[in-house]
DNA sequence: TATTAAATGTTAGCATACAAACGATAAAAC
DNA sequence: GTTTTATCGTTTGTATGCTAACATTTAATA
């Protein structure tokens, strides 16, 4: 059965419905995190925690930025003194990212604020549909 | 039973995953969609082909768009000659948008083109996953 | 009626997000 | 060993998306 094509419901598609569960999480995101880090900036943060140390563009590959976008999130982190940013003695081409170690200590608490945005973001859902709804959710990367 | 706080999967979060669907959905609005439009544009026009005519703000509101980020929108389809902008005789704060009337035939294109793109954003899916999927998304708006 | 409050649209600033083009460097192919 | 290709980072331009402050106009209230 083939959809009419004379009629178009924005409030029911996909993209529309994405773009508003961004919004949502977005604001949710703001209220809760440390630092007034964006979800970016978070993002990049919290992966680089995970690798130790990272090339730019390695970092913006592990977490969906574009070349253009990793730079101007690493220099406002830079910026916050969240990240240091050296040259890679075994190729001149590369920055290598780091986590200053005076900052280490609030890894956890960029952790521990990541639950609660991710289960604030699903608290109108029951356990049972946010297992599911990630779990589809994850089809479409 | 509470998460453990000193570890965080990026990958498994509901903001990144949204972030990567998103991402996704815009590659694929730019491929099908006419016109150059982007999503918000697209949003934009086919909400104001609903309504007929509509003041900026509440074209915004109807699209989830601040005040600020629908004056870009309408101003970037005004420039493409996709919408027309009166003021209201009858209250000198509004301007009244409108679909001229030599772009009317476009509207079923637009219509067209984005059920396609819906239905290649969630063709990683079953039917009966995308019904699932598309009722739990709308709990996050 | 005069004051207050609310709605509409504008502008400026900050932060993604992506495309495209570029120079420098390193790796691969010949 | 030289040429070609690929990678890394930078810069420019366009388009959201939000906050905040603002002027104008309209509606509500005292």
């Amino acid at each position: 059965m083939k959809e009419k094509e004379n009629s178009y419901m924005l409030d029911d598609q996909v993209g529309y419905l994405l773009r508003l569960a961004n919004q949502r999480h977005s604001a949710l995101f703001q209220e809760v995190v440390p630092l007034r880090l964006t979800p970016t900036q978070f993002a990049a943060l919290v992966k680089l925690a995970e690798l130790g140390e990272c090339s730019q563009n390695e970092l913006g590959r592990r977490t969906a930025m574009d070349v253009a976008t990793i730079k101007g999130v690493i220099e406002r982190l830079r910026k916050k003194g969240l990240v240091d940013v050296n040259s890679d003695p075994n190729d001149k081409r590369r920055a290598i990212l780091s986590i200053p170690k005076e900052q280490a200590k609030i890894v956890p608490k960029l952790f521990e604020a990541g639950h609660k945005i991710s289960n604030l973001t699903l608290s109108p859902m029951t356990a049972p549909e946010k297992k599911t709804f990630l779990r589809l959710l994850k089809k479409l990367r």
